[in-house]
DNA sequence: TTTTATTTTTAGATTTGTCTAAATTTTATT
DNA sequence: AATAAAATTTAGACAAATCTAAAAATAAAA
């Protein structure tokens, strides 16, 4: 099943009002929309008519899960797209996301299957927000991400979720790898990045993306 | 100015007939369009109106300075994604075409700013064409390319277009540079790759691709 | 429980890009 | 030069996505 572009924008939306209200309604999308409610209710008959809605007139709708799969394959593709002009193009992440807008609706598969290796399979956005996989499954934050762990606490890494080179050899360079201990001793909290202990080294700095990107366990 | 997806697919059309036929007449741009003639002439106005299109009613018509300058702007666009899903996404280049068109079409020139530097400023795109550059001008291929040079000459490389890290990579394996001495030994039709001498050494191949963005001059 | 206010939907219009069918203009042929 | 053929444009229609204004349904208040 494909999309027009509107129709994608629509289920983004209706998708993010529902995860925070359960049940969305006309004038609330209307006003994320930027647009008229009369126009909500038009595009709402056509996604009852695709069956990725639930909708009774005047009585509120919300995305089956049709609609919610739908909806998960457009923000990993927004995501991925934010995380390669932040990567790759080097833009600041606060100008990324009217540029993601318009990627999003490219429609080939291959290009996000592509695209999502060559950017080493990222867990989490420039925003720190989670990219769902290809089946729509969204990686949970467990507290278990280094950027959740309290100071001073004895942790091990237990899985490095971006794979891109660029990280790894970060990491490398720090000398962490699975099995790491490490310590957070410090939380600069302007741009949320971490001061860390590795084993016996010396301390060293880390952006909260790439501390979201860790996952570490208690050591046993 | 911006145009719609529409109108820009309309120019770049053109563009691409006018260069063949000089003036360009609505029965070949419907059919190159895939379209009605009558769609053809709707769409004539549109880009009249716009000031892009030298056009008299039954005449025939072409692109003027300002519609040539839009063409390329799309043009350029197209062959830099092109150049990106098969250097990074490593797509064979003939599968390219459909998504490039899809892609030519995003609005930000910040995003072709930056991806033509993470590009390494190509100068020509995988299928061999010359990528327009930010003000519309075409690289010339003067006869000078590496790989339109007669075996057995010796030449002297003059520049090389493409800046990407991979591509220099290659030629510091090769130890070609600027003013390296070179000659072409063979040339293998099928996928007109190069058999050539640098200096002393042994033989090397290099892909057409590569050729293409080596310049050279006789050696003097 | 009426009445009022709010929300939502319908009806009908608009814009963009397309179409078919008919009319017009140009070109080619006798 | 008159007529036939081809190319092009006009006229009017349609689908998608939007709008305004009015009607209908629901919710809130008196």
């Amino acid at each position: 099943m494909s999309f027009t572009t509107s129709e994608e924008n629509y289920i983004k939306r209706i998708f993010h009002l529902q995860q925070e209200t359960g049940l969305v309604n006309t004038n609330s999308l209307a006003a994320e929309m930027q647009t008229r409610p009369a126009s909500v209710t038009d595009m709402l008959k056509k996604l009852k008519g695709k069956k990725l809605l639930q909708y009774e007139k005047y009585k509120g709708f919300k995305l089956n899960e049709a609609g919610k799969k739908a909806a998960l394959d457009v923000v990993r593709k927004h995501r991925l797209w934010e995380y390669f002009l932040v990567e790759k193009l080097h833009f600041d992440w606060d100008k990324v996301h009217p540029i993601a807008e318009e990627l999003e609706h490219i429609s080939s598969e291959e290009l996000i299957h592509r695209l999502d290796h060559f950017l080493g399979n990222p867990a989490f956005d420039p925003h720190g927000d989670p990219i769902p996989d290809k089946n729509g499954k969204i990686p949970v934050i467990k507290q278990l991400s280094l950027s959740d762990i309290a100071f001073k606490k004895n942790v091990t890494v237990s899985s490095v979720s971006n794979q891109a080179a660029q990280m790894l050899d970060m990491l490398k360079h720090y000398h962490i790898s699975i099995g790491t201990q490490l310590m957070v001793l410090k939380k600069f909290e302007f741009d949320r990045s971490l001061e860390i202990k590795v084993s016996k080294q010396n301390a060293c700095i880390l952006s909260e993306q790439v501390a979201k990107n860790i996952f570490v366990h208690d050591v046993q």
